[in-house]
Formats: structure tokens, sequence, C-alpha cells
DNA sequence: ACAACCCTCGCACACTGTACGAGTGGATTT
DNA sequence: AAATCCACTCGTACAGTGTGCGAGGGTTGT
């Protein structure tokens, strides 16, 4: 009756580290090494483990496959946020600060927005961000569920707003692309939508990166307005 | 000097459509069909071929990768959403409707999670979208590069809401799960953070979806509340 | 000395996307 | 009517993937 059971590498204990050799903390280091190469596509068991001099097997032997490695990558982007104490800065400023914090480590990482969001996230890290989140929106003057509906709507925005964003640039640092032809060729694309060809125009001449950040500062404060009028009321 | 160009099947002529066999209609027919039954991991051109009664090296006549069948599938999904004239229903409501139109169509196809965000919109189902979106954001009296930022903001907001939601989703599908036995799991690996525990307990016994959809209204109307107020300062 | 372990890894299997080139049948041209 | 062309199909092959299995080696405990 009871089917395949929900697992993960957090619900389980680890090998003991006895090892001179491997160890999950290498096998992970190289593997991110390599991710921030050769991107999500460019991580093999076989390569990360040439990486480590290591047969691609042997790898199995601190993780069971190839996603509970993931899940251990996936702890340690988490790992590299940093966020303020909402008790020292205010809430507002935390949240800010955490959101902004979030959007560069995606940015440095281009594969982890591909994992962000997807898994469960029980590793320490992860918990360790979302109960700073939780304490961001306590202090603030949430109660009960709303703490967690705040808290998930902050993270929507900043998840939905920064994936698209690193595969934007994905794409375009893949293709060699001239900026101009390019525009010319959406141009034409959007022919049937003239208010669109306007607002292709609209961008053409100004620093994307600044107009990205600009547009997260801009949906942020939204955000977080949006969040404080649920307070006062 | 000028490397690989940008390339998108929406970029291009498509073959004349003369043949009597297959067709992108069909193929991407088949393909929806396919990845609705077996996730996007269970799209195979193998597979996909088979089920046209065709030889999986067929499809490459009419698609030049996979990635370019999945772009019409993408584009095929943004036609599934629907979304009222802001000019009938007023700017909020057609905001509110485009969203929840948006989560539903996610929720329908959870493969197109995965896609959404992540690859070039410039498919006519996607344009029709944007376009609505720009003009619901217009009607609302943004202007300029504001109404891409508000409409950016609102996008994000819905794709960071239901991407977790759909990889949640998928997990708790695969692992035919016990939710009190889990619950006790994830309890054990939150115990080093006391003010989380609380926090698990408090969705213990209250209907999952019915709770991420009032999360998913709770957000939405932050959103468009802390959008409201750009307009009135 | 023997046994019990932690750990490594070569091999094999089933599967993937897709390049290539040969083949087929119907329409078009001569 | 014959020849040519071309849209289209597909078998084969290649390089790659994750990973199950079982045989070994090295260290430790008795």
């Amino acid at each position: 009756m009871t089917g395949k059971q929900f697992s993960s590498v957090w619900l389980r204990e680890p090998r003991k580290a006895t090892s001179p050799g491997l160890s999950r903390e290498e096998i992970v280091n190289a593997a991110v090494a390599l991710l921030d190469e050769e991107g999500l596509a460019g991580l093999s068991m076989r390569k990360l483990g040439a990486r480590l001099q290591a047969g691609a097997t042997s790898l199995y032997w601190y993780v069971s496959h190839k996603d509970e490695l993931l899940e251990l990558i996936y702890d340690r982007v988490w790992g590299e946020m940093s966020m303020p104490e909402p008790e020292d800065v205010g809430w507002r400023e935390a949240a800010s600060a955490l959101a902004r914090s979030m959007r560069i480590v995606m940015l440095r990482h281009p594969w982890s927005a591909d994992l962000l969001g997807r898994m469960p996230a029980l590793g320490p890290n992860a918990l360790q961000v979302a109960d700073r989140l939780r304490r961001i929106f306590i202090s603030a003057g949430f109660e009960g569920i709303d703490v967690e509906y705040a808290g998930s709507a902050l993270t929507a925005y900043i998840y939905g707003m920064t994936i698209p964003e690193v595969a934007w640039n994905t794409v375009m640092g893949e293709h060699q692309y001239n900026a101009d032809e390019m525009r010319a060729q959406v141009a034409r694309a959007v022919k049937d939508f003239p208010g669109m060809l306007e607002r292709v125009n609209l961008q053409a001449y100004d620093d994307p990166q600044a107009i990205r950040e600009t547009a997260f500062d801009f949906g942020l404060t939204s955000v977080l307005d949006g969040l404080e009028r649920r307070l006062t009321t």
C-alpha cells in the first residue's frame, strides 16, 4: 500500500566521514566548479569523476543518484546568500537585501536558476534562509499563516524575475549576438502588434543590465509596498 | 567576427505545407499528448516518432533540433491562456484573470513549468499574451518603460509562485506519499529552527490545494496593490 | 591469521539527440 | 512518355548519458 517513499538526502544519515580520499565536500566543490565552467548540461558523472581523478561510479558511494548530488549542490547555493537580521536593519531593508542577494547568487551561478524552486529545500543552508525569511515577516508584523504567504510572495517574485533574466543571459551568451541585427529580427516577428514595436525600440539604446536592475528594484518595491499595505488595514 | 547567430523557429520561414503525412501541427499535438502523459523526461524523439507511426529521424525534416520542437510546444501552451480585454473588465480584473489563467495552464501541463520563462517567447501566441499584458498596464495608467516593468513584475510573480507549486506536485505525485509520515520527517529536518516547526504544523490539517490557491491570491493582491500605488504618487 | 568493513571501479545495459546518406513516390519539366 | 527534380522518410551509426552489478583492494578489529 505504501508506495515509493518521498526521499531526500537530508532525510537520512550521511555516511561516516572516515574516508581519506573523496568526500561529499570535495565532490560538491568539484561539481560546482564544473557547473560554473560548463553549465548544467556539462555536469556528467563521468566528467565529474575525471576531475576528481576517480572513476565515475565511485561517486555513487557518496550519493545514491545524480539527483541527490544536485540536492547537495543546491544547498551550497543557498549558503552563498547573505541577509542581514531584520532586527538590525528593519524588515523592509532585510527583505530587499535578501532579494538582491538571491538575484546576485543566481546570476553568478546561472545553472542554479534551473534548480531553485524545483526541488524540496531541506538542506541546512536553505533552512537558514527560510528561517530568516520567516523572521523578517514576523518582525514586519505578520501573523499565523500570513507569514508564509508573504514569504512565498517575495521569493516567488525573486525567482520569477531572475529565472528569465538568467535564461536570457545564457541564450545571448551562447550565441555571439549582434544587438542591432537581433533587434531587427525581433521587430519583424512582432510586426503584427504595433504597440510592441515601440516597446522593443524603447530599450534599444540603453544598457540592458542597468535596465534589468531597475526593473528588479521597481518590482521589488511594488511587492514590498503591496505586502506592507496588508499590515495597515 | 559574427559568431553563431541567435536563432529561433519563429525567425525563419516554415516549410511549405504540402505534405500529406506529417506536419508541424500533428507533431506538436502528439508531443503535447506525450508530455501530458509522461512528463518532460518522457519526451524523446523516438517515442514521439513511434506515436506518429514514423521514424524518429523523420521529425528532423520539420524541425531542426529538439529545442525547436520545444519552442513550438512552448507557444502552444501560451495559446491556452485566456484573458479578458482590460477595456471590458478593468485592468485589475484583467490582470488577475490572466494571472490565474497562467497558473491553471501550468498546473494542467506540469512540464510547461520547465519551459516558461526559459526560452525566448517569440511565437504568435506568446506575443498575443505579451501584447494583452502591455495593454492591461497601459490602461492602468502606466507610461513608457514602466509598462514593461509592471508587466515583468506580474509575470515574475506568477512564474515564481507556480513553478515551485508544480515541482511540489510532481515530487509528491511520483512518490506515493503518506502525509503524516512525511511531515514527521520534515519536522526532524527542521528541528534546529524552533519557529519553523510551528510553521510546518500550521499547514498540517488543511487541504494543501486550497492553501496554495489562497497563497496565490494573497500574493497576487499584494503585487497588484503595490503596482497600483505607483500610479497614485 | 582471518574476517569484516569501507571504498573504488570496469563493464555492461538501455537510453538519449542527431548527422549522414540512401531510398521512395509523386509532380514537373522536357 | 521519359527524364528530372524534389519533398519527404528512415535505417544505421556515433558519441554521449545515468547507473546496477560484482569483483577487487586496503585498512581495521579480533
